[in-house]
DNA sequence: ATGTGTATAGCC
DNA sequence: GCTATACACATA
């Protein structure tokens, strides 16, 4: 038997099964979705069984045919259809197959090879002269003796200058190396106290314990009272005793200490408030009768569920998935990591209980894998988690939920660049599964894939979706009025502070009334650089074109791109003026005014520099919650999910800050923040109010979003789109080349672009793309400098292809830059792809 | 002939 | 990505 192995190298050119031989003792364990430990090239790596084959099948000779080394896990931890989900994702996103792999499982399972040496026994058995003779330093032999196996890493630390004995040793075979692949995280183990199973004997025993070993007889009777087995550590809290003394009375047998396997729950010793269904409005209940009749036929369905914000889309959620539980399927809901709170968590686990797993990026290595494990050995039924939770190992899934569609963190900007939306539609085919789309603001992508538009042009970036809509918040609660201000005429009038005279007067009147506002900042276009105001000078990443950001805490310069920071400079380096200014955060100067205009006022600051350590993000929004703070101002996360009753009001201090960016979705992200600020006012009983200010108040963007009218919004944007010729009218694909020296890159370039060109052409699809709608075709733009034209000390290119109709330009640009790498013409170039990508910046 | 450095093919 | 290998060049 051979098995077909994916080994562990991030590379194009080993971007495809090798074949190992399954050794004896492995077989019935291995499995399509084992993870092993294979040779290869010299080493150990690990490598996942993507299939098995008789031996005859192999595709090299017999002789050149290795076993694989190691088993790393005793049940796959990868299921078929996981397998071939890996397969479709490297296809379609350009990847390679092990980073489709990998993006499925928790970090903790990409294990790295350790090395170790023994000293061998059955040499000195042999050789016992020459054993004796072999010079180590004083000490290791004994040591090696006694130790068994060690790791390099240890002998190196015990015996720092041994390397040439060590070396000589195992070339002579008196030490045997050996390579194991181990875990970054292992399966976490408590240690365990147990009560003695005769309760009455032990009973017995206290009475008669020895006075001047009170404190082991309170242990005892503290074990009998509780009952049943607890953490050693909660046992030392509890009595206040110490570890020596429990061990005594487990010495005299009367209790037992035992490691236990546990898991970390990071949402451990909390309770939460068992929810029941709610009655539903007439408008929920007709969107959950659709998307339930979809589960029961298991059909694989999209559908895009368009509700304003507070219509409920959260209650239907959870009817339809206790629909999907019934029928002894699972359920997976994705929302954007950065609404993942826990006042979100709390709803499902409100419902479901111990049936939910939940995965996000703040949880450790360690609580992942538990939470990947609870979904794993079925005991969990509903994962709700951030974009990876789209790969939750369930066996039969029933429906998928997307929350927020239309919110970028569904696009993983590394490699496998891949969009969970478009996992989903096909992880639901694969399972037959109903898919929910749901937004107050569908992506222009998702909304042309449920109305005509995706007909026409046969190009939407997913497949054809149902269209159901919410247009009522719950309890007819009207949606909040929106004010737009025109910053222009603010200033004209002499107010040249960051705040209109209404956002100003209206933050006083909630400060009189005991009510909250939200005050959002729209980051983009504030940044945190360093600047001389004599000469101009910015400080720059001497790896990256891209400036210097300021970081308060430290008073380092850092680069956010290759991680260079360096002490701030007290004086310019250029022109050695004092004047060097560090401007720092947009929400930092915000705060500082709001404290200057209202002494006293209770301000919450979210944004990267006070949100970075672990649980601050939920902290501040409990404190916002429990009303010990008037305002809570921040970027983009203060724009999703809140829910807040006292919250009337919600100001955006510059709205259109997003709408110049030269990136084609702008406006489109400009609408969507605005309008899902705005619906976290007057979400409750109180009324809520909505002040936007603007210097473009006559876009239509802010137009539109004052309106709470999407659907204006996208006739007009669609126009936009349609006349230049971007998505969902084509789809794009940004190949990005690096290399340290220019000429070479500029040359490359060029060629690669000409050999697509090329390909394009002999295909019959090379064309020009641009708004007019037509058949289908492919073009090649570029290839220009990236607008970051050099990053960690290397320069960036990039092309552009633009398709429209049913073109194979994944399949067209794989099958060119293959041969391309292969030869001597791509030389140390390397190629980034990013397939509908959403950082055209 | 032997050592040191550098480019690169091939990894099963 | 990494390593063994080949080849170039210097050293004795």
């Amino acid at each position: 038997m051979i098995a077909r192995v994916i080994v562990d190298v991030p590379s194009r050119q080993t971007d495809r099964p090798f074949d190992y031989e399954v050794p004896q003792e492995l077989q019935g364990w291995i499995e399509p979705g084992s993870r092993v430990g294979v040779p290869f090239a010299g080493r150990v790596l690990q490598g996942f069984v993507i299939g098995l084959a008789p031996l005859d099948t192999a595709e090299v000779d017999r002789s050149r045919l290795k076993a694989i080394a190691e088993l790393l896990d005793p049940l796959p931890p990868l299921r078929p259809d996981l397998i071939e989900l890996a397969e479709w994702v490297s296809d379609k996103y350009c990847c390679t197959m092990i980073a489709a792999l990998q993006a499925m499982l928790p970090a903790a399972l990409k294990g790295k090879a350790e090395r170790y040496v023994r000293w061998s026994e059955s040499f000195e058995a042999n050789e016992p002269a020459a054993a004796a003779a072999v010079l180590l330093p004083e000490g290791m032999r004994e040591w090696l003796k006694r130790s068994g196996a060690v790791k390099l890493d240890a002998l190196r630390e015990r015996f720092p200058d041994a390397a040439e004995y060590v070396k000589a040793a195992i070339r002579l075979g008196l030490l045997e190396e050996q390579v194991a692949i181990r875990d970054k995280v292992s399966i976490r183990k408590v240690l365990t106290v147990f009560p003695p199973d005769n309760v009455e004997e032990a009973e017995i025993a206290i009475e008669q314990w020895p006075a001047r070993a009170a404190k082991q007889r309170d242990i005892l009777a503290h074990m009998l009272s509780v009952g049943t087995s607890m953490p050693m550590q909660q046992l030392l809290a509890e009595t206040g005793s110490s570890a020596s003394v429990v061990k005594a009375v487990a010495d005299k047998g009367w209790l037992t200490i035992r490691e236990v396997e546990t898991e970390r729950d990071p949402y451990a010793g909390r309770l939460f408030k068992k929810t029941e269904p709610l009655k539903l409005t007439e408008g929920q209940a007709q969107v959950l009768e659709q998307i339930a009749a979809s589960v029961h036929a298991r059909e694989p369905k999209p559908f895009l569920l368009h509700g304003v914000t507070g219509s409920g889309k959260t209650e239907v959620y959870l009817q339809a998935i206790q629909e999907c539980l019934d029928m002894d399927r699972q359920a997976i809901v994705l929302v954007p990591e950065i609404s993942l709170t826990p006042q979100m968590v709390e709803r499902f686990k409100g419902r479901f209980g111990d049936a939910v797993a939940v995965l996000h990026s703040r949880l450790s290595h360690g609580e992942k894998y538990d939470e990947w494990r609870k979904i794993r050995e079925r005991r969990a039924q509903v994962a709700v988690g951030a974009r990876s939770a789209i790969f939750a190992p369930f066996e039969s899934i029933g429906l998928i939920i997307i929350d927020e569609e239309h919110e970028s963190s569904y696009k993983q900007e590394e490699s496998p660049k891949y969009h969970a939306r478009d996992v989903a539609v096909k992880r639901a085919r694969q399972h037959g599964a109903a898919v929910v789309l749901g937004s107050a603001t569908p992506s222009l992508e998702s909304y042309a894939a449920a109305t005509a538009i995706r007909s026409q042009h046969g190009s939407g970036a997913s497949a054809a979706a149902a269209l159901l809509t919410m247009p009522g918040r719950v309890a007819d609660r009207p949606m909040p009025p929106v004010e737009v201000i025109d910053m222009r005429s603010e200033l004209q009038a002499g107010n040249r502070s960051m705040f209109s005279r209404k956002l100003y007067e209206e933050l006083a009147n909630r400060l009189e009334r005991g009510e909250q506002s939200v005050l959002l900042l729209n980051r983009r276009g504030y940044s945190t650089f360093v600047m001389c105001r004599s000469c101009g000078y910015t400080a720059m990443c001497p790896h990256c074109d891209i400036s210097l950001t300021y970081h308060q805490k430290t008073r380092l310069l850092r680069c956010h791109y290759c991680g260079h920071s360096e002490g701030a400079p007290a004086k310019c380096p250029s022109c050695e003026s004092e004047h060097i200014r560090f401007f720092g955060t947009g929400t930092q100067r915000v705060e500082e005014e709001l404290v200057k205009l209202f002494p006293g006022i209770r301000v919450i600051r979210m944004d990267v520099d006070t949100t970075t350590e672990k649980g601050s993000h939920e902290k501040w929004l409990k404190l916002f919650g429990e009303r010990k703070a008037d305002v809570l101002l921040g970027t983009q996360m203060v724009a999703k999910g809140l829910d807040f009753p006292y919250v009337t009001l919600v100001g955006v201090i510059a709205a259109d800050t997003s709408l110049h960016l030269p990136d084609f979705r702008s406006a489109e992200r400009t609408f969507q923040l605005l309008t899902q600020v705005a619906g976290r006012a007057g979400r409750h009983e109180l009324p809520g109010e909505v002040v936007i200010q603007s210097y473009a108040p006559e876009h239509y963007a802010i137009q539109t979003a004052q309106q709470h009218d999407y659907e204006s919004f996208v006739r007009e944007e669609l126009m936009h789109r349609r006349a230049m010729g971007y998505p969902p009218y084509c789809r794009l694909i940004l190949i990005t080349m690096s290399h340290e020296q220019l000429p070479m890159l500029t040359d490359v370039g060029e060629r690669f672009a000409q050999r697509l060109r090329d390909a394009a052409g002999v295909a019959g699809v090379y064309g020009r793309v641009d708004g007019t709608s037509g058949p289908k075709a492919l073009d090649v733009l570029g290839p220009v400098a990236s607008p970051i034209a050099r990053m960690k000390d290397r320069y960036r290119f990039q092309c552009m292809i633009k398709y429209r109709g049913n073109v194979d330009a994944t399949g067209l640009l794989n099958k060119t830059l293959q041969p391309f790498l292969q030869g001597t013409e791509g030389r140390g170039v390397q190629f980034g792809i990013d397939v509908d990508p959403h950082m055209i910046l």
